[in-house]
DNA sequence: TCAATAGTGTCTCTTAGACAATATTGA
DNA sequence: TCAATATTGTCTAAGAGACACTATTGA
């Protein structure tokens, strides 16, 4: 480590990880392997370390990339929790991020595994986690709600290459609601044009009408 | 002071308070005493002390009641700046906390008044702030200008009693777009019924029919 | 041909904007 | 009565949901 000198207040990063995972809205928790809370499953983070970090966003995916392996595509703060009684290290400062995985990445995780990992279904979320992060999670994935019912597409929870349905049952996934395909399709001509491309040439198929592929455009954003 | 320890890193807290004056958003600046950025104008906002803030949000709240004497009606957290750059004494950390002030306690500002205090019309922004404050006051404004844009009455910016224009005027002035009288008022009736409520038999009077008077219900907030 | 899903068209209903009409006061 | 602003009503246009229709493939 290249940490030189003590944190006070103690700064940490968790990170809310989502994804999709057969048609069901995942979540990566960690299995904590030191005090506080050894064993107890948490959502991943870490510690600020001043020394590398330019700052807490970049501390958020430098956990991520050194823990697990992964380089995601959103990374995005959420909230802090912050007081001298949700640590029993002392006074600190935790930021939450949210981040996406595409989904065809799931099984990307790599890196140190020093700890064990899970994805978790949030329909069954019902596992209490380490310091105040279930009400953490609740935040973030609110948040994840909020943002995609706002009318945000979830691009980056997709493979590079999609059908516009499976952009459709990723949205349906997140929100719980189901979409009318029709005025769903009409929405995104509207307003997403600046969003989605068609890859030329390209389509998925089945025993079915060939479905267009779609990718997200350039420097497309969560936003 | 109560600190015993010194930071690392350094934490602190900076408001942007907003209210609406003279028909115009306010934002209340000071002018800094102490180094860094002597003589800058700059956010409100002051250092943590965690011997006696139970988290940041009250690190905010006691800022502005100790510095300004304001007790606010509204405090959110907007998003953190952090950084070894950003502020010349080392790796700190700030958290921007968007507050609203009722329009009729504008002179309520008292305390311990070591600072020079301004309320700087947001049309007029070009001065630049000490630290990355002017990015700070940006995102609040935006944050500020998006609620109420999407619907949420900004009730804590207005008298406890107020009339639907008045209201209205407040909301035109924050996102600088008019709006149509009966429309607003339809809306009003159709999506805020559990917001607002008329006080039976009081009215503002002048030179035409009297206005019914409205106040927030107990439990308003701006969310 | 049929099952299956992609993709499009159309009708209707709701909602929001535009604008007009009525209400009530002090001067 | 008039000026001024509060309050309400109505017409219309745009947008969203419901639903049906057409398209294209593999089996």
């Amino acid at each position: 480590m290249s940490k030189t000198k003590p944190l006070f207040p103690l700064v940490t990063v968790d990170i809310a990880l989502f994804t999709i995972d057969g048609g069901e809205l995942k979540v990566l928790l960690t299995k904590r392997s030191n005090v506080p809370f050894k064993g107890c499953w948490s959502l991943p983070g870490g510690v600020l370390d001043p020394a590398v970090d330019d700052n807490l966003l970049a501390a958020a995916n430098r956990v991520m990339l050194t823990k697990l392996g992964l380089t995601l595509p959103h990374m995005e703060e959420i909230s802090s929790a912050s007081g001298a009684t949700r640590d029993p290290r002392g006074w600190s400062i935790s930021m939450t991020y949210l981040a996406l995985l595409p989904m065809d990445q799931i099984h990307a995780i790599a890196g140190k595994k020093v700890d064990e990992i899970e994805w978790a279904n949030i329909r069954e979320r019902r596992r209490k986690l380490a310091f105040d992060h279930s009400g953490l999670l609740d935040q973030a994935l609110e948040q994840l709600r909020r943002k995609v019912l706002a009318n945000v597409l979830p691009l980056h929870m997709l493979p590079q290459k999609f059908t516009l349905t499976q952009l459709q049952r990723t949205i349906e996934t997140i929100t719980g609601m189901p979409l009318e395909k029709s005025a769903f399709r009409r929405r995104l001509k509207d307003q997403h044009a600046s969003d989605l491309e068609a890859v030329p040439g390209e389509y998925e198929r089945g025993v079915q009408r060939p479905a267009q592929l779609w990718r997200a455009t350039k420097d497309y954003r969560f936003h």
